[in-house]
DNA sequence: GTCTATATAGGGATAGAC
DNA sequence: GTCTATCCCTATATAGAC
């Protein structure tokens, strides 16, 4: 049983999510890393034969897995789908730090290290996206305006987060996220505020 | 007059923008540059003695400029702020090769390379947002609400240029521009086929 | 299991030949 | 003005001491 090795690997996940995060693949060097995770290079190895490359595919595996378990399964399980969807918003509000932290599969998606996690970034989004978008047919709402209201949705968080980040304004992410909680159906028996002003 | 060199700097800053564009500022190398723009290194540190770091801030001007003559100033100038803000959306939907390109200010807002070009990358999305913000107004909407307004669309745009990387899936973009668009109020006359279903 | 030392490659940057 | 050669540093990765 490797089971020491197994639980300090996955105590350094967060560590270097955080560290892939901010830097990106090429600026997080293993300097870096060594610093943040307070570990020799020679340990960093141990834990993580195939070196840089490694650490950023656990770090997806995990994204993908709380993901999967906090918001992807969720939309597609709930039997009430809209408490399904407000769950999400909880969820990313909370994951994403209010702002203040980026999205990883975002970063990877700019830029063109991407090449090599592109399947990974992809299936990320292409599961996000269709949970989302069953979930939101399940509120009422038809086909194709569920797959449209799915990639705004999608596209307005990602988008929030590198506002939030560009004007160094973590509030942004909040406000976006109220404005794209507002653009679904009212939940019965409470009306929009959207049109309609005093 | 150093004319010559002038005109081939400037010759340079497209090719320049599109490699850090594709690869981040990490990820350029200077041997990718040096293939990528025909030149040898010793060339490109007489046309850019400041070395990476002048040759981003020499095509963030760039950029800077032309959103400054093609998107900022249409929208707090022209007469019909409508007109301002749909030529918006036509000259960002051919900027960013209606989804095949991604935002370099994007890019740089999400790595921590930020810091060094933090006020730039600031200052684009602020002058964004307030020219946009201004015509939203002089479109009729009120002062918060075109404020919110704004930073949607910004957000939109820049999440619409994550996704469609993400995906690999360039048509995302020009979708969730015309949704963006949607959400403007009409321009006379002309009612929005949001709510009412037949 | 951890770190230090080291191998090897590639990074940015400059000098100098042409 | 351009490239080649070179400097020095940092990067990744490994080996081996403890």
């Amino acid at each position: 049983m490797t089971s020491k090795a197994e639980k300090q690997r996955a105590a350094l996940i967060p560590v270097l999510a955080e560290i892939f995060r901010a830097y990106g693949y090429e600026g997080a060097s293993l300097s870096r890393i060594s610093e943040g995770t307070g570990l020799g290079k020679g340990s960093l190895y141990k834990l993580f034969p195939g070196g840089k490359d490694e650490m950023v595919n656990a770090v997806l595996a995990d994204i993908d897995d709380w993901f999967q378990r906090r918001v992807f399964r969720p939309l597609l399980d709930m039997a009430d789908a809209r408490a399904g969807v407000d769950q999400m918003f909880v969820e990313v509000e909370g994951y994403f730090l209010s702002g203040r932290k980026v999205c990883l599969l975002g970063v990877l998606a700019l830029v063109n290290v991407r090449d090599r996690f592109a399947e990974q970034v992809k299936d990320y989004f292409v599961d996000w996206a269709q949970a989302l978008q069953a979930a939101l047919q399940r509120c009422g709402i038809g086909n194709s305006a569920a797959t449209d209201l799915s990639e705004t949705i999608l596209a307005g968080i990602q988008g929030a987060l590198v506002l939030a980040r560009a004007l160094d304004d973590a509030s942004i992410f909040g406000r976006c996220l109220a404005r794209l909680q507002q653009q679904l159906p009212s939940p019965v028996g409470r009306d929009q505020p959207t049109d309609a002003a005093p």
